[in-house]
DNA sequence: CGAGTATCCTGTCCGC
DNA sequence: TGCGGACAGGATACTC
């Protein structure tokens, strides 16, 4: 369950779940799923065996858990299709790597096996704060209070790339993907193809804050899911996709001005918004 | 260097 | 019903 609002409802469920728990046997099911850990399974294993689980943090689709030992997390991606799972046993598919947690388990379950998970050692990113190896390089997520939205914009301006293309990079702002790319747009009527240098800061930092804005309205809402793919750990689907404005509804109407929405492929993916409130900026400066 | 493309997987859906 | 192709919410290793 890909972006922000769907990693946040995992997020919570772990740290509701596993904080406290004593990680016993560590099965890796899918040496695929511990492609990014150095030493392969049997670290990943040997470092988590035994240790207590703690914290859930998340920085943009980034997850991790602390444990009793300061230096040492389990850090995670969902990829396209990444689940965690709490249950009595393993799942009957597509369960990747499970931790025994004593009298439950934790199960990393995903179909298409972009998602990964690792025991890494905490680092200090350019922040200033401690987070996995793997998220250092990772922008402040959308979502952050200490995100400066004005310096994002900034970023955004000295970039001759599409908007749409900057909104998905998670080195300049994480955790937004596909869906909220395409809301966020809408939302600010800026085109997805518009190139970053034409629009005015000010107008960056308003998509920022639709950004902001949707992705929260899509949490309060449990996430959007479509089906069985993206759900939290207990299962259970969110309801945004009731929300969605153009994602998905090619050909139906824009909820502003009733025209109907396009669908276009950009970047080897699809890009949905309306023609008539998001207008490309004129090629003249 | 920045910008754009190809690729890693599995599953579903649609048209023929 | 079977088959081929397009497509799916992501990140990264490439090339130019």
């Amino acid at each position: 369950m890909p972006e922000l609002p769907e990693v946040e409802v995992v997020r919570r469920g772990l740290a509701e779940h596993v904080t406290g728990r004593q990680i016993g046997d560590v099965v890796v099911a899918h040496p695929r799923a511990v492609r990014r850990q150095p030493g392969g399974a049997a670290e990943f294993a040997g470092r988590l065996r035994g240790r207590t689980l703690l914290d859930a943090r998340r920085r943009g689709k980034f997850l991790w858990l602390a444990t009793d030992d300061p230096d040492l997390v389990m850090s995670a991606h969902l990829g396209m299709s990444g689940q965690f799972r709490v249950a009595q046993a393993q799942p009957e598919l597509h369960a990747r790597v499970g931790l025994d947690l004593g009298g439950q388990q934790l199960w990393f379950v995903d179909q298409r096996t972009f998602g990964w998970v690792a025991a890494e050692e905490l680092v200090v990113d350019r922040h200033g704060q401690r987070v996995p190896g793997s998220v250092a390089g990772i922008a402040l997520d959308a979502a952050d209070p200490a995100l400066n939205a004005t310096a994002v914009a900034r970023v955004m301006r000295s970039r001759n790339v599409a908007i749409k293309r900057l909104l998905l990079d998670q080195s300049i702002v994480s955790g937004i993907g596909n869906i909220y790319a395409d809301e966020s747009l809408w939302r600010a009527r800026v085109h997805p193809e518009a190139p970053a240098p034409r629009l005015s800061v000010p107008r960056l930092v308003s998509l920022l804050a639709a950004a902001k804005e949707v992705m929260a309205e899509s949490l309060a809402a449990g996430g959007t899911s479509f089906d069985r793919l993206y759900v939290n750990v207990n299962g259970a689907s969110g309801y945004f996709s009731r929300g969605l404005a153009v994602y998905g509804r090619a050909g139906q109407p824009c909820p502003r001005c009733a025209r109907p929405i396009r669908r276009v492929t950009f970047m080897n993916r699809s890009s949905h918004f309306c023609s008539n409130c998001q207008r490309r900026p004129r090629a003249q400066d």
